[in-house]
DNA sequence: TTCGTTGTCGCAAGTGCTTGCAACAACTTA
DNA sequence: TAAGTTGTTGCAAGCACTTGCGACAACGAA
């Protein structure tokens, strides 16, 4: 998705395009991968003076809802990259090295159609995202205790 | 798991066995279901004036590292509940009614399989909860906008 | 182009939770 | 049982994030 259409998509939805709406964009567009809400505000700010930490958190959650950006949590704090239409993915975070992976969507359809037929419970899986240990951190932390 | 046996846990690790702790372990004991740490707190207070709020928060997690109680995430809050060794269970959090639901390891169990085959990532699942909608609030939302 | 409406911003205060630190008390060891 | 060690507590400050509010500015209407 590039600035236009993002922006297109806000319009559309009846939002204001802003100076700092723009910026913020602009700003994880560039970072490419996910971004912390204090980089955002970090980079943000050194283009646009009177930048607001509360208009970061504000813009972010207004674009997370718009389904501009996707956000996730890592290690307890939000970040946020640029929603690719027909690359929807969800996230395995690493608690040893706080990296995120993708994945596929298609892992999770089992489980979340089978909460529906069992429970009529309907999952929110759009922005799921799941804590453990990914497998270089578990080869080093097999290493590093083989002896003791 | 009673008072005794979580008590004896918790000193066999190592941790000593304060009034605090004791008070709290009774008060989630006797809640019975999820509760939540205000709550924990308030009610701790009431039999203990110099309870401090972050005692509550430190001995909560302790209590959830040691193994004593669950964490369950509700609406971006904490809450607790007595773990029952033999009976571990994930939640199922409604976003509307803020109801949680437990959910036998069963369900998950292929999910944390196929992750485990296809990336080696191993995922936490022990405290797992996903937030969703539930039948019945389901079946009230369909009825409040089946016209419009 | 100007005006009016109303969404948005910056600020400051608030919320839920965590943490550094000095005083204190639970347990051990003698 | 008394003293020493060291884990815990209460307090206050801090952190990530949210929210109430008055001033402001984006955008449609005239």
């Amino acid at each position: 998705m590039h600035h236009e259409q993002a922006l297109e998509m806000l319009r559309r939805q009846g939002h204001r395009i802003t100076p700092q709406r723009v910026l913020v964009l602009s700003v994880v567009a560039e970072s490419g991968g996910h971004v912390g809400v204090d980089e955002v505000y970090r980079l943000a700010r050194e283009a646009h003076q009177y930048m607001d930490l509360a208009t970061v958190y504000r813009t972010l959650r207004l674009f997370r809802d718009a389904g501009v950006v996707t956000e996730v949590e890592i290690d307890d704090r939000l970040h946020y990259e640029l929603t690719m239409p027909g690359e929807l993915h969800h996230h395995m975070v690493c608690r040893e090295c706080r990296g995120a992976y993708n994945l596929s969507p298609h892992y999770l359809e089992g489980f979340r159609e089978t909460l529906v037929r069992e429970f009529g419970f309907v999952p929110d899986i759009e922005h799921f995202s799941i804590t453990g240990v990914c497998s270089q951190c578990l080869e080093q932390a097999g290493k590093g205790e083989a002896q003791s």
